[in-house]
RNA sequence: GCUCGGGUGGUGGAAUAGGUAGACACGCAGGACUUAAAAUCCUGUGGGCAGAAAUGUCCGUACGGGUUCGAUUCCCGUCCCGAGCACCA
């Protein structure tokens, strides 16, 4: 009987969706497992080979956790708010709802097609009002919370205004921007819009002036990840810093926990450190510095994280953007100071960075005085030094940082080295090693010495103290656009008020177009009434990234109209324990969800301090493109082992018209007009093709869909190559040549179960040989799916059917817990020959300890024993034994090296070089 | 520039608490079945040398050193590729 992959799978396929087969409840006498896939965005292109990789992945560990008995919520949704869709209607109008529902759609019926164990129940689209109803509310509770610094926890606002109300802001360590200290009597003074002002720079989700990304081609700002080298990810437009008053989430607040609870995270080391990089925690010093414009005599406070540097600081660096500037500059130098401003604000962020190694600056006119050695430094304005970070000033050592050292031999400025026999002839010495010198009471300390002592130094002298910086900014979360999340905020007499909770969710309206107004302003400003009663609401709405931010614990509860999940499906659930997606992410979403998460953590609605606790990054699926080679003014194609003998141009053919780099030249005269007449020069009778990696799009007629690949080898097998194709977390190129091979396994598979009359299980007892397949077996693919080393297993499948294969066996003994075990990768071919078995159940849910646990003996065993009292030798031993009966026989005496209860060993090898295997 | 990965046959990739490198698959070559093709099955397949053959032997995991009885694996240096961050003081 032939496998029929298309019937078996559009059979199943149907009976796990009308039975509901993978729909799950808390069942408090299981334990759960959590695993979760980075939900798509539905675009209009449909889903490539590449995209199913990691929900493949995770379907398999679905399962396999499914049959150890776990109850497991694997559920899907889509990320259904975003750009494209927007851009998409501005060119045709048509409204983005519509596009996405469409999208959506198409994606579902790929989706479906591959066999996935998803609960469907629990699709959530972060697009639909009952969805962002919990986006809106979760920013209204940041609204009105404020960040305990002290105690590292976010509190009600009310709780501050009754501070202020009694004792002011001074002993408030909040964390917040700019604000006046004030006394008990003045907050009391102060008027309503006063003190929301006051109130907006505490607040979590706060209303705030800040330096933006803006897109202007966009019509948006953007937030720092969604920016790469000056232009947008999305659209690749160009961005330029703008100050303007933006909606902001207050992440700073968190980054000493986003950076501590990232230890007990099993994510890969290189995912941590690229947030560790993002969060950029660095320890110094923020040190006064007395600095005299001519007239006036300041305090001006720099940070660094090299305070033993500070005998080697000969002059000071202001930011361009800095307050200071105004305050520094001296009369003679105003000229030379604004010229200076105009040009460095004229600069957009791609140019500044283009131009890193273009030292400009200009003199202020002020002079600071070192502290610690009285000279007088003189105060420059410089673009190198950033406005956002630290104090937005530094004292500058060009001994011992490059970038100063750049800048003083630029403006020839002294160089004053401080560390013994380190040589700054031609470049600065960075490196934080080397014994001190030429720096008074730091003398002849190490440099880790010296920093400790020279911050003790400093905080004795009043003039400075530790300090922990972090590169970490507030997450800007307005965007000027129509499809997203509207904000519940409305403004009373020009004051940010928040909806009441039960007006949510704000529905978006519709607008007769999806562009900013005439003046400006952003598309909702379109809509009609969009007002609360009278007052006006809020015309940004929110950036992709907020309906991410929380959707994997809607998952747990995702029609509960009271609340964003119910305290019960939470405790239950918890967190993810396995989550998988790409390492894009890595600065955007896993840092916004983790701040999320743990905001939600201190209000007391969730019950974990992180959401995801291990996470997988899959590689990305690159595209493998294959090319023709036309000769140069003809209408004639050579094939690659004959093309150096012509002048050839390089021309993309379509991979779908290619097998195994063979071009069907037929298809190929059809695929265009143009090639209609083509002719082919061949080797060997056939055209091969050349090929390279690229990445996987349209215009290099690269992309693979997967709905081709199941019409033409089954979701099985297509499931089963990708696995194949290599380790899941490696990037590679999308290859269908060695598919074959993986789908020949599967029909050798299907064979084992039938002879010439059909299907033919016997019922005899397995014999030693075919036992030992079996087991070990059990052993490998266990171990590899517990370390997501898929590929390997589907291998220990092949070498496991070869090996019985030529063993002839077919025996219910061996073959049933095979199917068990594959059904994790190739479900729809399991429940069939599961069925055939006659099995009535699914066998997703089949009794897996009965068949499987009792077959785990160890198979095979490795064994180190000492010998000669000094050398180590590993002892192979290839039977069924438990570890107890390896010990017996190979353990060796430690004086002679002989081994004792040598009678059991059936052969030893002594392989040159003195290394033994033993066969029992 | 800094940080993190990674360099293994014609190809994708196995094997690292150090122990017979190249599992498995693709491709290729030869063979069986077939009028033929498809499908299926069998054999061979890192390189050099010797041999009619079984086989033997040397060289081989980017390159150069080191530790070790033994290194693809550990250490030092060099080169190359990929990813991330990038004037963060």
């Amino acid at each position: 009987m032939e496998y029929n992959f298309s019937e078996i799978e559009r059979e199943w396929q149907s009976r796990w969706a009308n039975e509901q087969t993978f729909k799950v409840e808390e069942d408090s006498s299981k334990p759960k497992f959590y695993v979760l896939d980075m939900f798509p965005y539905p675009s209009g292109a449909g889903l490539h080979v590449g995209h199913p990789l990691g929900y493949i992945a995770s379907d398999i560990y679905s399962r396999y956790k499914r049959l150890k008995g776990f109850n497991v919520l694997h559920p899907m949704g889509y990320d259904a708010f975003g750009l494209p869709a927007e851009q998409y209607a501005i060119q045709t109008g048509q409204h983005p709802a519509k596009t996405t529902e469409k999208n959506i759609a198409r994606y579902r019926e790929q989706l479906d097609r591959i066999g996935f164990s998803f609960d469907w129940s629990r699709e959530v689209r972060t697009c639909e009002p009952d969805y962002y109803k919990w986006t809106q509310w979760a920013f209204l509770e940041m609204f009105g919370h404020w960040y305990d610094n002290s105690e590292q926890k976010a509190k009600k606002i009310e709780l501050l205004e009754e501070i202020f109300a009694s004792e002011g802001n001074a002993k408030v360590n909040a964390a917040c921007g700019d604000a006046e200290t004030f006394s008990a009597e003045q907050w009391k003074g102060m008027s309503e819009s006063e003190k929301s002002s006051v109130l907006m720079a505490y607040r979590i989700a706060y209303l705030g002036e800040t330096s933006v990304n803006w897109c202007a081609a966009l019509g948006t700002v953007l937030a720092n990840d969604e920016v790469k080298e000056g232009l947008s990810v999305r659209g690749g437009h160009p961005v330029e810093q703008r100050k303007m008053k933006q909606w902001q989430l207050r992440v700073s607040a968190y980054a000493q926990r986003l950076l501590g609870d990232l230890d007990d995270l099993s994510w890969s080391d290189s995912l941590k450190e690229m947030q560790r990089n993002w969060i950029g925690r660095s320890q110094g010093a923020e040190m006064l510095f007395k600095v005299f414009n001519g007239s006036e005599e300041f305090e001006l406070e720099i940070f660094t994280t090299r305070a033993d540097t500070i005998f080697g600081a000969t002059f000071m660096v202001l930011a361009p953007e800095s307050e200071w500037v105004a305050k520094l500059t001296s009369p003679e130098q105003k000229e030379a100071v604004e010229e200076y401003l105009t040009y460095a604000k004229k600069k957009t962020e791609r140019e500044r960075m283009a131009e890193t190694k273009k030292v400009t600056g200009v003199f202020s006119g002020s002079y600071a005085i070192n502290p610690f050695t009285g000279e007088k430094l003189p105060v420059w304005i410089a673009e190198y030094v950033l406005a956002g970070y630290g104090t937005g000033a530094i004292m500058a050592v060009p001994a011992h940082d490059s970038r100063d050292y750049a800048f003083a031999t630029h403006f020839n400025l002294p160089i004053i080295p401080l560390i013994e026999g380190c040589d700054v002839s031609s470049e600065s010495f960075d490196a934080k090693e080397g014994v001190m010198c030429n720096s008074g009471f730091l003398n002849g300390m190490t440099v880790k010495e010296a920093i400790p002592a020279a911050i003790e130094e400093v905080e004795k002298r009043g003039i400075g103290r530790r300090k922990v910086n972090f590169r970490l900014r507030d997450a800007i979360f307005s965007r000027q656009r129509y499809w997203g999340e509207p904000f519940p905020i409305y403004y009373k007499d020009g004051i940010a008020t928040p909806l009441p909770v039960e007006n949510l969710p704000l529905e978006l309206p519709d607008v007769d177009k999806f562009l900013p107004t005439e003046s400006g302003e952003p598309p909702l400003a379109r809509a009609e009434n969009w007002n609360f009663g009278e007052w006006p609401l809020e015309k940004s709405t929110m950036p992709g990234f907020a309906g991410s931010s929380a959707y994997y614990l809607r998952y747990m509860d995702p029609h509960n109209n009271r609340g964003l999940v119910s305290k019960e499906a939470n405790e239950y659930w918890r967190d993810v324990d396995l989550y998988i997606g790409g390492t894009e992410h890595a600065t955007g979403h896993l840092i916004y969800s983790r701040f999320w998460n743990k905001f939600l953590y201190d209000m007391g609605y969730v019950c974990e301090k992180e959401p995801f606790k291990k996470l997988i990054n899959q590689g990305m699926i690159q595209g493998r493109s294959n090319f023709v080679y036309r000769v140069k003014g003809t209408n004639t194609f050579v094939s690659l082992g004959l093309k150096d003998k012509y002048d050839t141009t390089e021309i993309h053919a379509d991979v779908n018209i290619v097998s195994n780099d063979r071009l069907d030249t037929e298809a190929f005269k059809n695929w265009m007009p143009e090639y209609k007449d083509a002719e082919f020069i061949l080797e060997n009778g056939e055209y091969i093709c050349g090929w390279a990696v690229e990445k996987m799009s349209k215009s290099m007629f690269n992309v693979v869909n997967p709905d081709t690949i199941c019409d033409k080898y089954g979701a099985d097998t297509l499931r089963m190559y990708e696995m194949f194709l290599g380790p899941l977390e490696q990037s590679k190129p999308w290859d269908t040549n060695g598919i074959d091979g993986v789908h020949r396994f599967l029909k050798k598979f299907w064979r084992m179960f039938f002879n010439k009359e059909g299907f033919a299980v016997s019922a005899d007892s397995a014999n030693a040989a075919e036992l030992k397949v079996l087991h070990k077996l059990i052993k490998k693919v266990q171990e590899d799916i517990e370390n997501f080393s898929f590929n390997t297993s589907v291998s220990a499948f092949m070498i496991a059917v070869n090996e019985l294969n030529d063993l002839n066996c077919s025996k219910r003994e061996i073959l049933e817990p095979m199917v068990i075990l594959i059904s994790s990768f190739a479900p729809h071919i399991a429940e069939e020959l599961w069925s055939k078995l006659g099995h009535k159940n699914s066998v997703s849910f089949a009794s897996f300890p009965e068949y499987i646990e009792k077959h785990t003996i160890e198979s095979s065993v490795e064994y180190p024993v000492s010998f000669n009292g000094k050398m180590r030798f590993k002892i192979t031993l290839e039977a069924s034994l438990s570890p107890a009966e390896v010990e017996a026989i190979i353990r060796a005496d430690e004086n002679t090296g002989k081994f004792l209860g040598g009678s059991t060993i059936k052969k030893v090898i002594v392989v040159p070089k003195k290394i033994i295997n033993i066969v029992c």
